[in-house]
DNA sequence: ATAATAGTGTCTGTCAGACATTATGCG
DNA sequence: CGCATAATGTCTGACAGACACTATTAT
C-alpha cells in the first residue's frame, strides 16, 4: 500500500492516520443588525489564549468530531463572543480558506461560516464593530471578510432566510434602504428597491406606517408571511 | 481550560489533538469534453480498498497535512483516475459536505472539487460516464454530483477558466450549443447562444468554418483570445 | 409655507426567450 | 430542387437604473 493513498488503508480507531491531515477551523462572520444599529455590525472578540493572544479575531473553534459544521459555528458563537444559542437565527457556509500558512500552529483549513445574531441582553463579551470599519485581526480574518462581502451582499434579498434574519420580521421600508446600502455599497434607488421588494414571494407590504426620523412622512411597514 | 475550545491550547506536536477532529477527503467532480465525446463526460473508478470496496466512485483522497487543495484535487485525480498531472487543465473548489454519516469510516468532511481533464492518452485507469447518467456511487457521490451540477451549469459562460479548459480554445459554434445543452438541461437557443458568446470578452468568431456533421452548413468557428 | 423624508410613476436601455427568415452545403 | 444544418434578424416581455413628481409629516 503506497502513502499515496492513505484513506484506503485508514484504520478509524488510529488516531496517528488523521493526524496527519491539516487542522480544520470554523470561522464565523456572525452579523447582527438591531432596531438602534443604523449598520450591519460584525461580531468580534479578543482571543484569549494560543497565537494571537490578545488581538481581535472572528469567533472560530476546531472542527469538533463528528459535529455539524452549523453547530460548530453556533458553538464558535456561543464560547468565543457569548452570545446565547437561543439568539442564533440563522447559519451558513461561505467558502473554505487553505493557505498552508494562516495559521502559525500548523496547517489549518478555515471553513468560513456566516451566521445572523437576534437582539438579546447584551453580556458585552463580543466586541460589535461596523462591518465595514473592521479593524486589523489575527489570522487572515480580514482576507475572509472581504471575500465573504461579496457572497453576503449576494445572499440579501435572494437568500430568504439571511434577509429575513437580519431585518427582522416587520421592518421600515427604511431599514431595507439602509441595509441594502450597507452591503451592497452605496444607497440603492428607494423607488427600486421597493419595486423589488414587491415582487419577492413571502414579502409583503403592511397598512401599517411608522415613524423612523423625527421629522418627514412615515415610512411604510413591510412584512415576511408567517413561515 | 475547557474540553470546549481545544483550539486555544492546541499543540502542534500533539497528534490526538488534531485526531479529535472529522477527517477532511477531497472529492472531485472530473470533467472532460473531448473532440469524440459528445456529451459531458464523469470520470468514475472503482474503488480498490477500504469501504465501498468494488463499487464506483467519486476520485477522492484524505486531505494530505499542509496541502492546497488545489492540489490534493489534483492528486486525487492522478491517483485514482490514472490521469497524468499534465492534462488536469482547471481545478475549483464547489462546496463542502458534511453529514456526519456519509463514511462508514467515522465522521469524514467531503469538500467538493470541480476539475477539467484535457485530451491525453487515455489509460483506461478511469471509467468515463455521461454526467447525466451516472451510476450508483458509492459514499453520497450522487448527492455531491447532483448538487454540482447546478454550480457547474452557472459556471459555464461565467467562469472562463471553466469553460476554456471544457471546450477548448477554439470550437464550432455547434459544440457550444452542445455543451451548454448538457449542463443547462434543454437545448438553448442558437441564436441566443450566439449572441451572448459574442458579447463575452475575450471569446470571438474567426472567419474559419468547419463541418461537424456530414450534411447542412458547416459551423462557424470560435477562438478564445490567447491569455 | 418650507423643509425633510417617503413613495409612485415613467422613461430608458439591456437582455433573454422565442421564432421566422436567410444562408450554405449535399444528394 | 429538396433536405438538413447553421446563422441572422426581429419582436416581445422582464427588469434594472435613473429621475421627476407626488405624498405626508413637523416646524
Amino acid at each position: 500500500v503506497q502513502p499515496d493513498e492513505p484513506d484506503e488503508w485508514r484504520d478509524d480507531a488510529d488516531p496517528a492516520q488523521v493526524a496527519q491531515q491539516s487542522a480544520v477551523s470554523i470561522d464565523v462572520v456572525a452579523l447582527r443588525f438591531w432596531h438602534d444599529d443604523d449598520t450591519v455590525m460584525l461580531g468580534i472578540a479578543r482571543r484569549e489564549r494560543g497565537p494571537y493572544r490578545g488581538r481581535l479575531a472572528l469567533p472560530g473553534v476546531l472542527l469538533r468530531r463528528g459535529a455539524r459544521l452549523a453547530d460548530d459555528g453556533r458553538r464558535a458563537i456561543v464560547t468565543k463572543l457569548g452570545v446565547p444559542a437561543a439568539a442564533i437565527l440563522a447559519v451558513g457556509q461561505l467558502v473554505t480558506f487553505d493557505e498552508p500558512n494562516r495559521d502559525p500552529r500548523g496547517p489549518t483549513l478555515s471553513i468560513a461560516m456566516w451566521a445572523v445574531i437576534g437582539e438579546h441582553a447584551d453580556k458585552t463579551a463580543a466586541l460589535w464593530v461596523p462591518l465595514d470599519e473592521s479593524p486589523i485581526l489575527a489570522f487572515d480574518h480580514n482576507r475572509i471578510i472581504d471575500e465573504s462581502r461579496a457572497l453576503l451582499a449576494a445572499k440579501l434579498w435572494t437568500d430568504l432566510a439571511f434577509t429575513r434574519a437580519l431585518i427582522g420580521t416587520r421592518f421600515p421600508a427604511t431599514r431595507a434602504v439602509k441595509l441594502t446600502a450597507v452591503l451592497r455599497g452605496g444607497r440603492p434607488d428607494p423607488g427600486n428597491l421597493n419595486r423589488a421588494m414587491s415582487l419577492l414571494p413571502g414579502l409583503h407590504r403592511t397598512d401599517e406606517r411608522v415613524r423612523v426620523k423625527s421629522t418627514g412622512r412615515p415610512a411604510a411597514v413591510w412584512a415576511f408571511d408567517p413561515r
